[in-house]
DNA sequence: CGGCCGTACTGTAGCGCTATAGAACCCACC
DNA sequence: GGTGGGTTCTATAGCGCTACAGTACGGCCG
């Protein structure tokens, strides 16, 4: 069942039967008709999208690469929020988006053997296997939240000054102890972190050391309510407590605050909590979260946007233009932070 | 930069270039060892995606079709780990998972024209374009959700008796009047509805109606905690309000929740709430919600498995086995619902 | 020492489609 | 009435790979 069955059908050329279904303005109206209408008879569903992409030189599809875990993604919803935008960006093009899983299983291994137009990266650690062989497939590709990289089209935000903002807002409030939750996915180092992760750290530090502030960092394994809670409920459980918290996400800060609310503490009297996104959570929890604000829907429809436009550039055979994007940040401040209960009289330590 | 491109610098066939990518046991180790060296100083990423799904007849990749927008499928933290649970399933038998719009926006349709060994359908209105097109395409096709069909493979959960019980748990505290919060995708019959959205409804009338509860119905566009406040908010607004809720998600009785507990009303005291779903939100929501559990995860693994075996048995030339799977469900009674207050000395109306 | 098997490699024929160039024909228009 | 220019349809040559059916050869046995 190809084309050809339906040529001889109708007892056309194949040619003009690939022409009924792809290029409508290359036969009469009427002939188009009735092939159609033999196709139908024949169910004949339409060019095998398998031939069509080795013919076309394009599938029609575009690869997200997804790390650490493809749970992750869903699970945030800032994340989640930024996924759909990207989504319903590249649908507009026609383009789908193919969920890739970071590490090949078995014989094959997607970031090498599915075929796509394209590839989003999206906070991958480097050297992963998956992004190495996208790289090695020379894609058209755009790097989020990935460590600047100048070969790179890339889309970033204003992580560290974002995070810096944070910090010299508990600064400012005076406090003199403050807690870092971060995520760690195994092996990452911390202070050294690449991308989003390392920016955020080095943001939050660059507002607390000049200050003389003590740092006590803590790691979720993941970034979610559920984690946020219990690497939380570790801390409040040891002695020598901060009086505030930065987070790196607002899933992390909600959980922390249900941790501290669950122990008695009140937030933001006993404990302030800072997260970062402003996903849609942040206004639920209450105390509703000091955040620093990043558009994950802009986010989302700016590397989507950026990706159609490098495909497009390969397909007409021009040099690909590298460009970086960089989004702002904003420090959005609500109630769950405030002034240190009883400010210690000096720096401890 | 082909396989030929290789074998004419190692000086072997084309054929043994391939098989060296391909089936390393169909060469020696050293001669395997040479042309991948020489492929690497090539840069060669390895065989062409596109040309080899043509050849072989399979692509590695998976489709869903979700609807009504992608964006639900993240928003709702249930669905999220569905997909999560999907995706994780199918990567270990290296198999990617392709979003699909469910339409096709301009001349490229994704359902049409990408390229895939299968698909999953995930809640979506029959007689959608999407679907139709995946099933002319005869691909191994799975329904997650989707009204009973004998011919397609399918995943389905207890819904109706899910929601007769948790119906008759509100019945049984003495509710007379009780609200049904559903989704509106804008012009479902919601009475007669399809698949889950349906068997639920179905499901609390088949309590409600014999015992003579008054209902009132009211719906959301989605299914998402805003959207559900929002519409409990009108509700509210309203004059003869229902003692008790039931809602088609852990998201919208989130909602409802908030949306009560704003204008003054206790859950459960004043308003009982019922989710459905038994998402992570249920714990997390104060007071905890009296839901209707559902496995999110087995669910998602339960489709995956089947699809994957679909596609093994179509490649292996097999009939397909079309089988009906039917997930339970178990009401699981919290802290939202409540004897009703005052309770009406009759029936009202 | 001939026959036979297993291993290692090769040649060819597609997979089903589309790009491109070109053939056939009709319609003006000078 | 010839010529140029549309429109509509066709023939061919790939796209890059893999399945399959070989060929070549070394070793082992009777």
């Amino acid at each position: 069942m190809t084309l050809k069955t339906v040529a001889e059908r109708v007892g056309v050329s194949s040619m003009t039967v690939s022409n009924a279904f792809s290029r409508p303005d290359q036969l009469s109206a009427a002939l188009r008709e009735t092939i159609l209408a033999a196709a139908a008879e024949l169910g004949y569903a339409g060019p095998d999208p398998a031939a069509r992409t080795l013919a076309r030189g394009a599938t029609g599809t575009v690869g997200i690469l997804l790390s650490p875990s493809l749970r992750y993604a869903f699970t945030d919803e800032f994340s989640a929020v930024f996924l759909s935008a990207i989504a319903e960006e590249l649908a507009r093009s026609g383009l789908a988006l193919t969920l890739l899983p970071p590490e090949g299983a078995g014989v094959v291994i997607p970031t090498r053997d599915v075929a796509m137009d394209g590839a989003i990266v999206y906070s991958c650690r480097l050297g992963a296997d998956g992004l190495e062989q996208l790289h090695r497939r020379r894609l058209p590709l755009v790097h989020v939240d990935q460590p600047y990289d100048p070969a790179a089209i890339s889309v970033n935000v204003e992580d560290a000054d974002g995070a810096r903002a944070a910090a010299q807002h508990l600064v400012d409030l005076g406090h003199r102890h403050v807690g870092l939750l971060v995520v760690d996915g195994g092996d990452l180092d911390l202070d050294l972190g690449e991308g989003s992760h390392g920016d955020r750290i080095r943001g939050w530090r660059a507002a607390l050391d000049p200050a003389g502030v003590e740092t006590t960092t803590i790691t979720a394994p993941v970034s979610s309510e559920d984690e946020g809670a219990d690497a939380v409920r570790a801390l409040l459980a040891g002695p020598d407590l901060p009086t505030a918290l930065l987070c790196f996400s607002d899933a992390l800060a909600a959980g922390a605050v249900h941790a501290a609310q669950e122990s008695g503490l009140r937030v933001p009297d006993d404990l302030s909590v800072v997260g970062f996104d402003d996903s849609p959570l942040a206004r639920r929890v209450r105390p509703q979260l000091t955040t620093v604000r990043q558009d994950a829907a802009a986010k989302g429809r700016t590397a989507a946007a950026a990706l159609v436009e490098a495909i497009a550039r390969r397909r007409a055979g021009a040099e690909p233009e590298i460009t970086h994007v960089v989004l702002p940040t904003e420090l959005v401040i609500r109630d769950s932070t405030a002034t240190p209960r009883a400010p210690e009289p000096a720096a401890g330590r």
